[in-house]
DNA sequence: CTATCATTGTGACCAAGAGTCATAATTCGC
DNA sequence: GCGAATTATGACTCTTGGTCACAATGATAG
């Protein structure tokens, strides 16, 4: 049966990506070797080779995964119900219970986005890669679009749509790496990472005027709101997993 | 003479340095090999290794040296006469002219940032490296401090001045690592990501109600005071570099 | 059921690069 | 100039990414 056969090849490069992420977050991108990959698999080398061209063929594999999933919630978040700076801030909620609800996913896009790793991966991977940042980006660009078309929103005198999304794309990517050991964040006094990068957003859009102001509308209150309906599943995941983090031993 | 043997070796290890910096910038991380060092310089890698503990070792030495060369521009930067916020925008235009004036710097910086390499660097020199770090961002919270002190700047609700500092930084830091790749800039139709970075502090420092706000004072007329005042050789310098980049050949 | 062909799996093997160390050369103090 | 200390050397080991000739397996035809 050539199906049957089909279906077991999937599941061996399954297999051998699961194990490969495992290794890449238990032990660093150093800790991940082909060779230790075909022998937890019980797979030779050779097989594992003829699956991916190279470490860093299944090291962008595993990027593109995380990164497909994430914009997948961005995705579906853009559609909240709401005026586009509340759909913006739902945009804002996903990516950051993306960021609590899979941190391992987050470590992965960071450690494969480096130039170190991606000096040794082919062009035509790399793009396939930026596609999915193209994707989100230009989601928050049409939601800045539909602002100013909504009368919500008028663009400052130097600005630009893309220079706004540029910005509160860097803010966040900024802090997500930061969180990932750019910045000693304890010894600066930081303990809300999240917190203040949300802060951050709001401050960025109260100053290009973006209605309405955070000073007109209670944001904790639109958050809730969308953490209660839209993202219920994943923040009722993110707490059960969290509180698991917080108290590993039972009293 | 105990002294001429110093400096010789002194001047040795420059040599390594700056043969390993070649070598990073030109052929990338992987370009960048202990061995060939050795070759070019003539030396044996026992030599080397005498001097450095590991390859890693060299690399972060590198990055210490772009992080002090930075401080250093920015402190400078800080003592620009004026009220706080100025004060801050001097910065900015002090790491503007940084990344312009040495891009190789931003990018050792970037290369030496990545878990993948620095997972291998023990972290006792991981603590050096990031002692630059901490004392930019002292140097930005002191100046909000003053803000508030002077009357300028009353802190938001839930806000901090660690949290309006580690946002400015994750803005600036993740601007410049999409310009260093994160992001296909030119793709998404980003064409001037420093301006944009600029424009996306001036946003953040408005939202927070920052005075005097770019409403009320004119940041391009402070920028432009900045340039030729504090920055005048860093300028000259940026416009002579930037304008034999863009006309490599002669007419 | 067997012969043939195509697909998949194997592990010995190679190359490259980090890091070591016994030994050689050099320098310094006297 | 001589012994001690310092510095330089490059052959060597070890790890790891990657290859390839050959073996095993399975599908298909007669």
């Amino acid at each position: 049966m050539a199906n049957g056969k089909q279906r077991e090849i999937e599941l061996r490069d399954e297999l051998f990506l699961r194990v490969g992420r495992e290794l890449l977050l238990e032990d660093g991108y150093h800790g991940l070797t082909m060779a230790r990959i075909a022998a937890i698999t019980q797979f030779s080398k050779g097989t594992l080779y003829n699956r991916f061209t190279c470490k860093e063929d299944l090291v962008v594999e595993l990027a593109c995964r995380c990164r497909e999933q994430r914009l997948s919630m961005l995705g579906h978040a853009a559609n909240f119900a709401g005026r586009p700076r509340e759909r913006m801030v739902a945009i804002g909620e996903a990516a950051e219970h993306f960021a609590r609800l899979y941190p391992e996913n987050i470590r992965v896009l960071h450690i494969i986005g480096a130039e170190a790793v991606l000096e040794k991966v082919p062009e035509a991977q790399r793009s396939k890669l930026k596609a999915y940042d193209e994707h989100v980006f230009s989601l928050m660009a049409s939601l800045i679009d539909e602002a100013i078309l909504h009368g919500d929103l008028e663009l400052p005198p130097r600005g630009t749509v893309r220079d706004i999304c540029f910005a509160l794309w860097s803010l966040v990517d900024g802090g997500a790496s930061a969180m990932l050991g750019g910045l000693p964040l304890s010894a600066l006094g930081i303990t809300d990472s999240f917190g203040a990068i949300a802060r951050g957003c709001h401050y960025l859009m109260d100053g290009i005027g973006w209605k309405p102001l955070s000073t007109e509308l209670n944001y904790s209150q639109v958050g809730k709101n969308i953490r209660e309906t839209l993202l219920a599943d994943e923040a009722k995941r993110v707490s059960e997993r969290e509180s698991v983090q917080n108290s590993p031993a039972k009293p």
